[in-house]
DNA sequence: CCTCCACACGAACGACTGTTCGTGTACCAA
DNA sequence: TTGGTACACGAACAGTCGTTCGTGTGGAGG
């Protein structure tokens, strides 16, 4: 049993198709790109009309972004989260803020690619606040690591650069990641885990 | 003087505004994306008319593949060079091939990023190709990661799983990096040779 | 009962898309 | 001179795009 059923990103939110037309544009971004996906497939995807996403939502570059903020809002919740229920060493706190980001991957990988694919299409205001959301990301490991470089648990130099060579590690695990895979999804969240620690060169991972 | 003139990807063909038309649709799709950015685009890009792209390429998709074609050519060219002049134990072979993945990504970012984020967009036969040159650049890796595997010059259990780690984070330097950034190059190019044999548990490298 | 508002629909608009067509020019081979 | 081929162009076609408009329904508040 290692398929897990993907579950909605969004939740029923008590406004008609709202969910639903929000669901149905990840899927659509997801499958064919934000510029490669019309308002006709997120329309049809959601069971409604063309017309009626405009009572939601006042254009689709804004439906994107709605869709990326409420991918970002779930993964930084959990991130700290798991930073929080954590020990109050580095190694820990590193090992289950990666484990959370895997873990995430694996329920919502649409929403991940989808983030990482179709970010750069945003503009304007809402492509600032996207970015202020993932800097807030970056942010929680670059404390992390430079915790760890200040306690000499991580000896690393440079703790934000490798804080974000992490990430890019991290992210690429949405872009090849397949529910049939070999590794379960702890198994995966783990290796990653160790990855992790050992491109930080913690000693007490060897 | 850190940042370097970006040069084009691909030279004259000898072959009236191909190398043009080339370039400039790498140019196109890098900006907006494949499905953003219009054959119109490429056209004035490449300084001649919309019709005259057709006497050169079928089909938009066809212009993608040949840009996509192009640019992982010169990256496993790149790559094959660096492992036969590295020596022949699997720390230098890999810290040269990364120091040569990390060059290209420097020299030739644009094609790195639209390699990444585009090759989805290709259908049939165009992305078979394509998919086998991708591969082909992972099995380098692998390679690489097995034998130091077996001769202990590495630690780390699964290689075909680490290296593939190893090549998220190199993938993701193209998504981050700017020619004006605190490192030049080659220590840009020396500092992920490090994380990746760190990442590998290579004893050495501490 | 009336008003308002949230939600829903089909039809249409103007802009833009990838691609094709017909034509033209220059050069090279026979 | 003739024929062919490579390269170049403007104009047009048929389709799709995001968005707007007008209309309608049904329930909640006065």
């Amino acid at each position: 049993m290692n398929a897990r059923s993907t579950v909605s990103l969004v939740g029923d939110t008590g406004r008609g198709h709202e969910a639903a037309i929000l669901n149905a544009a990840l899927e659509a971004f997801g499958a064919k790109g934000f510029h490669g996906a019309s308002m006709r497939d997120v329309a049809r995807g959601a069971g409604t009309s063309l017309s009626n996403l405009y009572n939601y939502f006042p254009s689709k570059s804004r439906l994107l972004a709605e869709v990326l903020r409420h991918a970002n809002d779930e993964l930084v919740t959990r991130l700290h989260v798991a930073v929080d229920e954590a020990g109050d060493d580095a190694v820990s706190r590193l090992r289950e803020v990666v484990r959370a980001y895997v873990r995430f991957v694996v329920d919502h990988q649409l929403a991940m690619v989808v983030s990482t694919n179709e970010v750069r299409y945003l503009a304007g205001e809402d492509r600032e606040r996207l970015v202020v959301d993932r800097d807030a990301t970056q942010a929680v490991f670059e404390d992390i690591v430079a915790q760890g470089a200040a306690s000499g648990e991580f000896r690393t130099p440079h703790p934000a650069d490798a804080a974000r060579t992490v990430l890019s590690a991290l992210a690429g695990v949405a872009q090849w990641y397949r529910p049939d895979g070999r590794l379960s999804r702890g198994q995966l969240a783990e290796q990653q885990a160790r990855y992790a620690l050992a491109l930080l060169e913690s000693p007490l991972a060897h």
